[in-house]
DNA sequence: CGGAATCCCAGGAGATACTG
DNA sequence: CAGTATCTCCTGGGATTCCG
C-alpha cells in the first residue's frame, strides 16, 4: 500500500515535543495537521461537495471535475482516517460506494465557512494587495 | 527571481472559469486559494509568531525553528504579497528587517482562531478516529 | 544581518493500464 | 463501477554558498 498522507507534521530530525520549549507552538502543532486537511485543495472540495448530502464515488469525480481519481482516492482516504468522512460499500454488481461527511465532517462545516466568509469578505483587498505588490515587483 | 508561490489555484488544463457550471465551486474557487495560504504550515506559525507584535527575520527564524530560511523567506514573501504582512528595512549597517501583521493580517486571526479551536476542540475525536483505521488497516 | 542563487533529492500528482 | 498498481514527470523544500 503506497504511503497514506498522514498529515502528521513533524518536522524531520526534529527534536521530542514533549520538550517543547515554545508554548503557542504546541497548540500549533495541534491545529496544524488539521489545517493541512482543511488547506488542501481537494479534500476541501470534497467535503463542500458532500455538504448537500452522500454521493458516489463517480459523482465526486464528476461534480469536482479536475480531479484525478487517484487524487480523489486518497484524499477521500484521507478525510475518512480523520474521521470526517464515512465510506459505504454495497456490494451489488457492478459494485456501488456511497460517501458521506460524518457529525465530525459537518461540524467542520461552520468554521471553515466562517474562514470562507473571511476570504470573500477580503478577496479583493488581497487580489489589490497583490496586483500593487506585483506591479512594485515589475518596476523593479 | 524564483517563481513565487503565487497561491493562485487554476488546474492545469482547466476550461474557463466564467463557464464554470457548478455554482458552489465558484465561491470555493476564492475561499480556495486564501485556505491554501492559511493551511500552510509555515504561513501559519509565522502569522502565529507574528501576532504578538512585530519581530525581525532572525527572530522569527529561531522562534519558529525548523523552517530553513528559504522557506521563511518565501513564506514571508507569500504573506507580503497577500498583504497580510508589512515589511519595513532600516538600512542601518547591518541592515534591519521587520515584520508586522498589517491590519488585514490581524482580521485574520479571529477565523483562524475559530478553526484553531474547533481543530483541539476535536483534535481527541480525529486522533482516535486515525487510531481506528489505521488499526482497521492493519488488521487486513 | 537578510537575503538571492544554485544544487539536489524525496514526495506529490497526472496518465495509463489492469482487476474484482 | 470503484478502485489498485506502475511509471513518470515536476515541484517543494533542505543544504550550501555567495552578496550588499
Amino acid at each position: 500500500m503506497e504511503q497514506l498522507q498522514d498529515s502528521t507534521i513533524l518536522s524531520p530530525g526534529h527534536k521530542d515535543v514533549t520538550a517543547g520549549p515554545c508554548l503557542q507552538t504546541a497548540g500549533c502543532r495541534n491545529v496544524a495537521p488539521v489545517l493541512n486537511r482543511v488547506g488542501d485543495k481537494w479534500s476541501m472540495m470534497i467535503v463542500m461537495t458532500l455538504s448537500d448530502g452522500s454521493k458516489r464515488f463517480s459523482e465526486l469525480k464528476r461534480a469536482i471535475d479536475g480531479i484525478s481519481q487517484r487524487m480523489l482516492t486518497l484524499s477521500l482516504r484521507g478525510l475518512e482516517r480523520d474521521g470526517m468522512v464515512s465510506r459505504t460499500v454495497t456490494p451489488t454488481i457492478p459494485p456501488r460506494v456511497d460517501y458521506e461527511l460524518t457529525e465530525l465532517g459537518r461540524s467542520l462545516r461552520e468554521p471553515v465557512k466562517a474562514l470562507g466568509d473571511w476570504a470573500i469578505k477580503h478577496i479583493d483587498c488581497i487580489r489589490s494587495a497583490q496586483r500593487r505588490f506585483d506591479e512594485r515587483e515589475d518596476a523593479a
